[in-house]
DNA sequence: GCCACCGGTGGC
DNA sequence: GCCACCGGTGGC
């Protein structure tokens, strides 16, 4: 049984350009803002549209959020900035949070349960975060941080391990995250903690399944991200016990068969190859149609399309806004993984360094515990 | 030569 | 449009 969440909370504040953001909906959809914005935050609901120009609302308790059993609309979150030019929001498709992160601002966005972000940590916050050696995969982003987020007061706990991540993963829709339940390895936290994380701008996130099982005993579930503007997000991988990589059922029941001694006790059930999805819309090519003309010819080149908003026309927005929708139960987890390194900075410590081209660089462990450190592609990378 | 990574596509 | 699957290949 999946929670009832519905809602979510937008907040635009303060000035930049080439924003992207998304943010996943419980009830199956995602959503994506992206362009240039500039302030002020406001509420919409579901099949409205945002001018993400305009509208603010009043400064609200967290006791304003919503409750997942409740949900229906989009809801409001704390804020400070200004709010003029408040308008009503019409047509946005879902309801969403969105917000316009100032540069190396850490802004205070509250997520809805059901938003499950991985997100790009610098080498030095995964470092602080995990203890982690250089795990550098030639130059690919990967999963930095796993973050859970609070069914009750929906604020972000930083998990300290993948195993355990991948523990609460599994049963997160039975058995939702409560900020207690990070007293295991957290004694004193609760709710009225603040946040470990936010959703600052400052790392990519990326939205994860919810109760996939972990793997057999013996077994390694590697999940990889793909660089920027490839055609998919990232592979998902296991490791037998033998160190053989399989990378789809076909080759799990495949070698299962083949090695019965491997296969005992393991069932095809606790195998899933589904990947986490990108809150960055753009991080993933879209596929064009491909035209077939009378001559056999063909159009339509992967990654010539540019995202595109696709309802977002209030007068004001001078801003491309995307949205689109996600089909998750409710994904509360969120692996972190590494941020282009030239087009972000830690707000906490120094940028990445850019990465050298991906032929130049040293080939890393496959995962490292499940928090490896990667960077994106570059401009100076593949794909145009 | 191996394999990690990526692209492409058929099926839905 | 998404995704499961797998072939190709660049980098090591």
């Amino acid at each position: 049984m999946q929670p009832s969440l519905t809602k979510f909370t937008i907040k635009i504040k303060g000035e930049r350009n080439d924003v992207d953001a998304l943010i996943p909906s419980s009830i199956g959809g995602e959503a994506v803002i992206s362009g240039t914005t500039t302030s002020a935050p406001q509420e919409c609901k579901i099949g409205e549209q945002i001018d993400i120009n305009a509208p603010a609302f009043q400064d609200q308790e967290e006791s304003n959020l919503l409750k997942p059993a409740e949900a229906t609309s989009l809801e409001k979150v704390k804020d400070n900035s200004s709010d003029d030019d408040d308008q009503d929001c019409s047509n946005a498709q879902n309801q969403l949070v969105v917000y316009n992160p100032p540069d190396g601002a850490s802004d205070d966005v509250e997520f809805s349960p059901d938003a499950v972000p991985i997100n790009f940590l610098t080498p030095p916050q995964r470092s602080q975060l995990y203890n982690l050696q250089n795990s550098v995969s030639r130059n690919l982003p990967s999963v930095g941080a796993f973050t859970v987020q609070c069914a009750k007061c929906f604020k972000w706990r930083l998990i300290p391990s993948k195993e355990k991540y991948e523990e609460i993963r599994e049963h997160i829709l039975e058995q939702p995250f409560v900020c207690e339940a990070a007293r295991e390895w957290r004694p004193e936290i609760s709710c009225d903690d603040d946040p470990d994380i936010r959703q600052d701008g400052s790392r990519l996130w990326a939205i994860d399944r919810p109760n996939i099982a972990q793997a057999p005993l013996g077994w390694e579930r590697l999940l990889r991200i793909r660089g920027f503007g490839g055609t998919k997000f990232a592979d998902v991988y296991y490791v037998t016990p033998s160190g053989k990589r399989l990378r789809s059922m076909v080759e799990v029941q495949r070698y299962l068969l083949e090695h019965p001694d491997e296969a005992e006790g393991v069932a095809l059930s606790q195998f899933s190859f589904q990947i986490p999805r990108p809150l960055q819309e753009n991080y993933v090519k879209k596929r064009t149609p491909r035209l077939t003309f009378p001559d056999g010819s063909t159009s339509g080149t992967p990654g010539s399309s540019q995202a595109r908003p696709l309802s977002w026309s209030c007068p004001e927005a001078n801003t491309d806004l995307q949205l689109g929708m996600l089909d998750y139960g409710s994904p509360y987890q969120a692996p972190v993984v590494e941020p282009p390194s030239a087009t972000y900075q830690s707000p906490l410590h120094e940028s990445i360094d850019r990465p050298a081209k991906r032929s130049k660089q040293p080939s890393g462990q496959m995962y490292n515990g499940g928090y490896t450190y990667m960077n994106l592609q570059q401009d100076e990378g593949r794909r145009t």
